[in-house]
DNA sequence: TCAAACTGTTTGACTATCAAACAATTCGGC
DNA sequence: GCCGAATTGTTTGATAGTCAAACAGTTTGA
């Protein structure tokens, strides 16, 4: 056999028996913004896919209906570039829409490179019942915070989502 | 051939042009938290990311050192559930860490089911050399916040990040 | 006119994750 | 003490989401 030192361990130790046991976690870690803003999107993506998985949709396609119905006729490598991934990835996300009847790539004449995209009068449907778990959704995430509070949160973390580019 | 409905497409249309061209965005997810949230996280992370590549680790592996640093002899089941990973992701998480000398697999004579986690002198000076560059990721990040500020969105996000477990 | 750029697509790879099953070991109730 | 139930690390297989590179068809611009 190989010299497997994957998963080697080495000899017993009575000691680290970590008997008494304080939480696991780690006090540089907890300090990071990086660290409360993950636990905080973590919980908020959960509700988020979950509400949405009642609709029978993900969050990207939720993400993709909503732009679409904003921007009746964009094309697929825009969509990609609004929702922040490789046009490549638009394909599949677009292929299963279409196939849930939701959206149709509309041929353009005045390019015909490019696939028009659309809501199917079931895919305006589709977003028209999904506003209110929207909201509802929203109530659940802001259901500690005030009014102000919540406008000073998305506030704060619009500037932390400013990134360094124009910086000096 | 089969009816590739796949990528159909339907007729050609004149209109749909969308010639003008206001940015591609919704208002309805602007106004979300989580999509504020999603964004700043996605920045962090990306920033958080480039920084530790910088010596040669991935954000997870960072998360595990430290978390073994302060807990030293844990379980690997133990640093599944800090993470909020399954167990069975800990094992190729720790093979690697284990392959770069920087953790030890210490079999435990109290309980000979589990791994003992320790840091081995090269992963505790591993964690020594990353402590200024979090420390200056940090100072990236909060750039655009007073102290104050950076305390506020703090609280805020852990209140988002509460479940609703204890509702009503 | 024609090279360069862009579009949607295909293919292949990679990462991260979980679920289920497994053997070894420990625990708990009796 | 005994023995079924629970736990640990591991393996294997599946899924999802992503990108990069290459392609043919199309448009643009010099």
């Amino acid at each position: 056999m190989a010299t497997s030192t994957a998963h080697a361990r080495t000899r017993p130790d009575a000691a680290g028996d970590r008997g008494a046991r304080p939480p696991v976690t780690d006090r540089r870690l907890a300090v990071l913004l990086g660290y409360s803003l993950r636990r905080a999107q973590l919980r908020v993506f959960q509700d988020f896919a979950a509400a949405m998985a009642d609709l029978g949709l993900t969050p990207g396609q939720v993400g993709a209906l909503l732009l679409i119905e904003s921007n009746r006729g964009l094309s697929q490598s825009e969509l990609g570039a609004a929702l922040g991934i490789d046009r490549s990835s638009v394909v599949p996300l677009i292929d299963r829409l279409q196939a849930m009847k939701l959206v149709r790539r509309v041929a353009r004449a005045s390019d015909r490179r490019t696939n028009a995209l659309e809501l199917t009068e079931v895919g305006e449907a589709a977003v028209r019942r999904m506003l209110p778990v929207l909201e509802r959704h929203e109530r659940r995430i802001a259901a500690r915070l005030s009014p102000a509070e919540r406008r000073t949160l998305m506030d704060l973390l619009d500037r932390v989502a400013v990134a360094q580019d124009a910086e000096e």
